[in-house]
DNA sequence: TGAAAAGTTGTTAGCGCTCACAGTTTGCTT
DNA sequence: AAGCAAACTGTGAGCGCTAACAACTTTTCA
């Protein structure tokens, strides 16, 4: 059935060239040129030479499928991605695909809109069929992570956004401090009526934001307030917006950037000006941030390097370093103009 | 007393059944086992029933590796993306993969943040040593497209943001008549003369799109200018944005919303409110459209459909199907608030 | 100088599967 | 009841590679 009818046409495809054929061409046996290509020692240089020679020639190329089936090894790791095209988690897959593949890795990717038990659980058996040697999870849903987890796999596992799981690889960024910084900010400021709209129930991140927020409110004396649970979306952020109760509040810390767009929206439509009426503060610094009006003020993450965290944490558990020391970076406020002063609440 | 005979408690694991330890419990040879797995007739249905019972028992599944070994197949396809975390593209990703997963096939994803062409050759040759049966590409650039189309593959190619290429499967939005659609509603609307701020001039799509927006002009008999290339950003269209020379103009048509935006923000900048004193079309519709101040007024494309039509088109060219016929959608033009009837030029 | 040690190369046996074909049973015809 | 086709099932040979070890060289040092 590969066979269609433009095959006269080509030329037969000259067989790929096996250790066998490279074998014949140095004139020394297979397993000498499987020492070369392994990069193992004992072998003489002139030898070496020889064989690296006729590798050039036959353009020879390991198989991974015959090194797979007698080593069970397979240098591919599985990547799990469930939710949809929001800036964070895409960004992290995708330094996380780069990086793997600076490392010569290959990675199979399990994209799933949902994050049903069922289908993770199928996809990690895929995985595990293709010999993967260990599986990365980049989730928004905390319950994806536990049921990877929940699977006793004897391969490593690491997840973003992670849950204070024992003996589970995580990495991200310091998402509480971050939330604790962007409050600290707004304190500063002189605000003392500083709401939270909150991201997704079943998100670590979310959920470390907001206990940021709440515990910096806390120690500051102030009472804290959510005004909303959206769902990472801009239009979550203006349904919010547009209903929610706002006396006594002066500024909004809002769970991301995407969310504080249509919260300001929102906002602008009641009559309100951010940040002379209500300060926001988003986080991610999506790129858009700095150019909506007014330009957001918000905590930055560094995907790329959590991304490629990620992978390095991953590598190295699988190499069989089970340290517990764990990547962990800092967000960074950035500061710009949808936060101000606090004027006087009326 | 003596316990069932599935031992769950397993200290060394437990080697997966092969297809002969099944055979040995069915009390078939190996081969028998091998037709039942692979659906194949000629086996009698009480047979069928008892290697399918021993394979459940066994929790057996097949090595893929040993497979592909044998018969140079692997139900695996592997897709190159290039560039950053634009939001097109890496939702175009998203839903490629997904659709792959509901078709039980499995993808090696290669993302680059670069896109020269010994990264990409790279790439199509790690795919190609795993066996892959196809390979997709989603680029950007142009010029990824080329590369792999040079290489002149055994296996179907199928691309995103083609090239008129001859022999060349490629999927995606008409970007042209979207193109044309957006200025056709700016010249209803009474504006006369329309800029465009284009995307990367390595960029089919963004090619089409100023093609479209140059061709539509040309059939009302109004002129054409270009305010800026710019490389999908909204910084990009900030830059663009403050410099450049507006006489004359009433309108201006982005080759994207992220450079919209950007745009929108540096007219604030200047003074000049949109769309009173210009309006502003972008393209794509991303999440944030709606919700920044105005409201974009934009031209839809169905990520989702785009990424799941490359890929049933990638597997049924696999199949053997070379027929010429390619998916295309029509993007939607969407009209919010960042348009508006032209006022007088000055 | 000679033997052990170290370095180098070759041989054989699978990994788990499919393919080609040989062998066996069953069903149907005459 | 014989005979033959069709339906079933089994056997053996690899796919391309690495692991284990055997065999052969060269070096080292008493």
């Amino acid at each position: 059935m590969s066979l269609d009818k433009v095959d006269y046409v080509t030329e037969e495809a000259p067989r790929q060239a096996t250790i066998f054929d490279v074998a014949r061409l140095a004139g020394v046996s297979h397993q000498t040129v499987s020492r070369v290509v392994n990069d193992l020692p004992n072998v003489r240089s002139s030898t070496r030479v020889r064989v690296e020679e006729a590798i050039k020639k036959l353009r020879y190329v390991p198989s991974p499928a015959a090194r797979a089936l007698v080593t069970r090894r397979s240098r591919t790791i599985g990547l799990i991605a469930t939710g949809g095209p929001e800036y964070g988690p895409s960004s992290t897959v995708l330094y996380f695909n780069a990086a793997a593949r600076d490392a010569r890795w290959s990675v199979f990717t399990a994209n799933m809109t949902d994050s049903d038990p069922g289908s993770i659980r199928g996809a990690v058996e895929a995985f595990l069929r293709q010999n993967v040697e260990g599986i990365a999870v980049i989730s928004g849903h905390e319950g994806s992570v536990d049921v990877v987890a929940g699977m006793e796999l004897t391969i490593p596992l690491v997840a973003l956004e992670a849950t204070p799981h024992t003996g589970l690889a995580t990495v991200g960024a310091d998402q509480y401090n971050g939330a604790r910084n962007a409050v600290r900010h707004l304190i500063a400021l002189g605000h003392r009526g500083i709401a939270h709209l909150a991201g997704p129930a079943d998100s670590v991140d979310a959920r470390e934001r907001e206990r940021g927020w709440r515990d910096e409110l806390g120690a500051n004396d102030l009472s804290a307030r959510v005004i909303g649970v959206g769902d990472w979306s801009p239009s979550s952020g203006h349904r919010f917006g547009e209903a929610c109760d706002l006396t006594g509040l002066t500024a909004i810390f809002a769970a991301n950037d995407q969310m504080s767009i249509g919260l300001i929206h929102a906002l602008n439509e009641r009559g309100l000006t951010v940040p002379h009426d209500m300060s926001i503060i988003g986080f991610d610094d999506i790129p858009e941030a700095a150019y909506v009006s007014p330009p957001l003020t918000t905590v930055r993450q560094d995907f790329e390097t959590i991304g490629r965290d990620m992978l390095s944490t991953l590598l190295s558990r699988i190499d069989g370093d089970r340290s517990t020391e764990l990547p962990q970076s800092l967000p960074e406020l950035i500061e710009r103009s949808s936060t101000g002063p606090a004027t006087n609440v009326d």
